[in-house]
DNA sequence: CAGGTTCGATGCATTCGCGTATCCGATACG
DNA sequence: CGTATCGGATACGCGAATGCATCGAACCTG
C-alpha cells in the first residue's frame, strides 16, 4: 500500500551482488575497460539481470561509488565514537588515533581515483564528488576539533582545516599505495598530517 | 652508419601528432573509453600509421605521459630560473612565486589522474610514476630551499618537504579543478602550501 | 635522378560488446 | 492453492573496434 515501490525481495540481493562485482571488476580492469558482461560474470548473472537493474555502466558506477563512499563515512563515524576516552597527550597522539579510522583500501582507492578522473569530465558528477567531500569533512572535523580541545588547542577555521586534511589524505594516499612497502612514505604521511593539524590550530589556556 | 636508427624524418612528425591527439582524446573520453581510431582521426591519420608507430594504446599512453610530464619538469626549471632576483619578504611571498610555476592544466590533470589510477593497477608503471615524482621534487626543492635561505629559513629535511608538497599539490589540484570557479578553494590551496612550507622549515639567524 | 627502402593508407575478416525483445521460472497476493 | 505479476535468462541483430596483410607513394641514398 505504500506509495511507489511495489516490488522487492531478491532484487535487492541481485543489485547488491552486481554492485560488489562492479567494485572488483573496476579495480582490476579500470572502469573504462570494464564491460557489462565482466561485471555480470563475476556476480553470477547474465546481462539480462544487469539491464533489468541499471540503465548503463555509468549508472552502476555512480551507484556503486555512492554506496561505498557512504559506507566509508558511516564507518568513520562509528570508529570515531569508539575512541571517546583515550589518552591524548599532544597533536601527534590525536592524529595517530584518527588516521587509522580512514582505511587505505587499495581496491577502493583505485576505483576512487578513476571516479575522480571521471567526475572531472562530467560536470554533473563534480557536484556529487564535492558534496561527498563536504560530508566527509563535516563528519571528521568536529571530532578532531573536540579531541584537540581536550589537549588545549583551538581551531580558528575548521572548514579550512577540513579541506586541507582531505587534500593531504588524497595526496599521501596515492604515494602510500604506489609504494606500499616503503615505510618512509607512511611515516611522512602521518608527519604531514601532524604538522598540518598543528598549523591549523592554536594553543589555548589550559587543558581540562 | 650510426648504429640502430636508420630511419627518420616525417616519422617524428607523425609520432608527435599522434601523441598530441592522444592527450586531447584521452582528456575528453577518458583513456579507457578511447579508441585507436579516435586518436588517429584527430591526428589526421589512419590506423595504419598508428600501428606502424605503436604496438598498442597502452604504449601510446605511456609514451604520451612521459613526454608531457618531462616537458612539465623542464618548463618548471626554466620558470624557476626566471625568477632569480625578486623581492622576497616571507614564506608566503616565496610560495606565491613558486606555485604558479606549476600550471594547473585541466586537460593534463584529467589524463594525469587516470594515469595514476592506471599505474596503481600496473606494478611496472608504479616505478615510472614514483620516479617521475622524485624528479619533480629534485627539480623544485633546491630552488625552494634556496629562496627560503634568502629570507632566513633552513630546511632540515628537504626530502620530506618535497614529498609533502607533492601530496599537497595533487590533493589541492583535484579540489581546485573540481570547483574551478570557487576562489575559496584556490586561496586555501596557497594557504596550505604556505603553512606546510613554514612547518617544514625553521628560522635561522639572519637574512643576507 | 634512378633505386631501393620506409611509411602510412586501404581493405578485409573477425571478434567483441551492446541493447532489446521475448520467454520461463519464481514470488507475492487473494 | 491458483493466478497474476515480476525478475532474470535466453536469443538475436547490429555496430564498432581490432589487427593484419597488402599496396602505392614519399623519401633518402648514392
Amino acid at each position: 500500500m505504500e506509495t511507489g515501490k511495489r516490488v522487492t525481495k531478491r532484487r535487492a540481493e541481485t543489485r547488491q551482488r552486481l554492485l560488489e562485482a562492479a567494485l572488483a571488476v573496476f579495480a582490476e580492469e579500470g572502469f573504462g575497460r570494464s564491460t557489462v558482461e565482466q561485471v555480470c560474470d563475476r556476480a553470477g548473472y547474465t546481462r539480462g539481470a544487469f539491464y533489468s537493474n541499471f540503465a548503463s555502466l555509468d549508472e552502476l558506477f555512480l551507484a556503486m561509488w555512492e554506496r561505498r563512499s557512504a559506507e566509508l563515512v558511516t564507518g568513520m563515524r562509528t570508529t570515531f565514537d569508539g575512541l571517546a576516552d583515550t589518552e591524548l597527550a599532544d597533536v601527534r597522539s590525536v592524529v595517530e588515533r584518527l588516521l587509522p579510522a580512514i582505511p587505505l583500501d587499495d581496491v577502493w582507492y583505485r576505483v576512487s581515483a578513476e571516479f575522480t578522473a571521471h567526475a572531472l569530465r562530467n560536470p554533473g558528477l563534480r557536484r556529487v564528488l564535492t558534496a561527498r567531500e563536504e560530508t566527509i569533512a563535516d563528519a571528521a572535523v568536529p571530532y578532531l576539533v573536540a579531541l584537540l580541545g581536550r589537549i588545549g588547542r583551538a581551531v580558528p577555521d575548521p572548514a579550512a582545516l577540513g579541506q586541507a586534511l582531505i587534500a593531504v589524505h588524497d595526496g599521501t594516499a596515492t604515494q602510500c599505495l604506489l609504494e606500499p612497502d616503503n615505510p618512509t612514505v607512511w611515516h611522512r604521511r602521518t608527519d604531514l598530517a601532524v604538522r598540518v593539524v598543528t598549523a591549523y590550530s592554536t594553543e589555548t589556556g589550559g587543558k581540562p
